[in-house]
DNA sequence: GTCTATAGTAGGATAGAC
DNA sequence: GTCTATCCTACTATAGAC
């Protein structure tokens, strides 16, 4: 890695921890060249502006999410579906115990949504990706009879999925709630209240 | 309502649309002071200083929140539990739909509070209220026998209130979901859960 | 109670030397 | 590739007149 490139990652790996941490008005390029241990200008040899750096730093984070959920359809079976769809819940409460910038940093992302078709749109398509996975492993649930084809699939992936993401949110609060249990409650009672219907 | 207190009223009304609509630092004093029809200085007159606007504007939203989730428990019985449950949610997703600035602020107030101990520590507050609303309702479901006493009323009680609370960020980005079959689902599936454990 | 005028500060961004 | 120096703009906040 040349000089170039190493300093370039280093500038993107304190403003990733910067941003989070104070948010992105609050943290100034002043700040962030401080910190590399470069000059603010030097840091428009990179980027072309903030605005820049912000979207740059949007488009990293975007790639990594969309290998989040990754379900092997060939492992699952009607004895182990719930084992499966309780692990995808596992996984993401212990990855967000790991690393407590990147729900700092999306949630911002979310606000310039509200202010900004660009990010806005690639949003929605994140969300809709992310709704579609669970609501295709609740299809595959029906074929394995797991769920009955009556049941409300649809509604059902959609209550995971939103309570999927919004245990990233309760953990950036710092509640201590039990997490685990709450998703595996909710595995349950949705899987248990569709065979019953 | 004095020329005082007409003021004081405006400048908060026209600041909570524009911090809604632009964010907190990116509206500024003097654009609030266009608005209203004031001069910029004239705000320091009302309030002390920017983050004090902020500030107070939290307070009143804190108060509002406070009595959003009322359930009147002598009006519960075993037949229309599932009823009341479910209007809770259909309530909330109406008046979101009728105010949409509200979460674009409130979430503004949660990226504060992960930056200010003042803010978190009433967020939290907040959020144990919430919590325990649910959790109290639950109780009271299993003395009413519509829930078994061994399911698990903690974690069903805080996944209703993840859920009642995530709905509202969906609607945020503009996510077309049917809210309410999804809040029907995630409240048959927990009160039914809870009957056959 | 609201104004005009202005101080003081800090931010993003650019020009040009090395 | 990184620097110094500097510009422009915009903001919060204050002083003091009316």
């Amino acid at each position: 890695m040349g000089n170039r490139e190493q300093t370039f990652q280093k500038i993107l790996e304190v403003a990733y921890v910067m941003f989070a941490e104070k948010g992105f008005e609050k943290t100034s390029l002043a700040m962030i060249a401080a910190e590399v241990g470069i000059s603010k200008p030097a840091i428009y040899y990179y980027f072309q502006s903030k605005d820049q750096l912000i979207s740059f730093l949007f488009e990293e984070l975007y790639k990594e999410i969309q290998y989040d959920i990754v379900v092997d359809y060939k492992e699952l079976s009607p004895s182990n579906f719930i084992e499966k769809l309780l692990k995808i819940g596992y996984k993401s409460i212990d990855e967000q115990d790991k690393d407590p910038y990147f729900n700092k940093i999306f949630s911002q992302y979310l606000l310039l949504a509200a202010r900004d078709d660009h990010y806005m749109q690639q949003l929605l398509e994140l969300q809709s990706d992310y709704l579609a996975r669970f609501y295709d492993i609740f299809q595959y649930a029906v074929q394995l009879e797991v769920l009955d084809e009556n049941a409300n699939i649809e509604a059902k992936a959609h209550m995971l999925a939103m309570l999927y993401d919004n245990i990233g949110n309760f953990m950036l609060t710092g509640s201590q709630l039990n997490y685990k249990a709450i998703w595996r409650e909710a595995v349950h009672s949705v899987i248990q209240g569709g065979k019953d219907e």
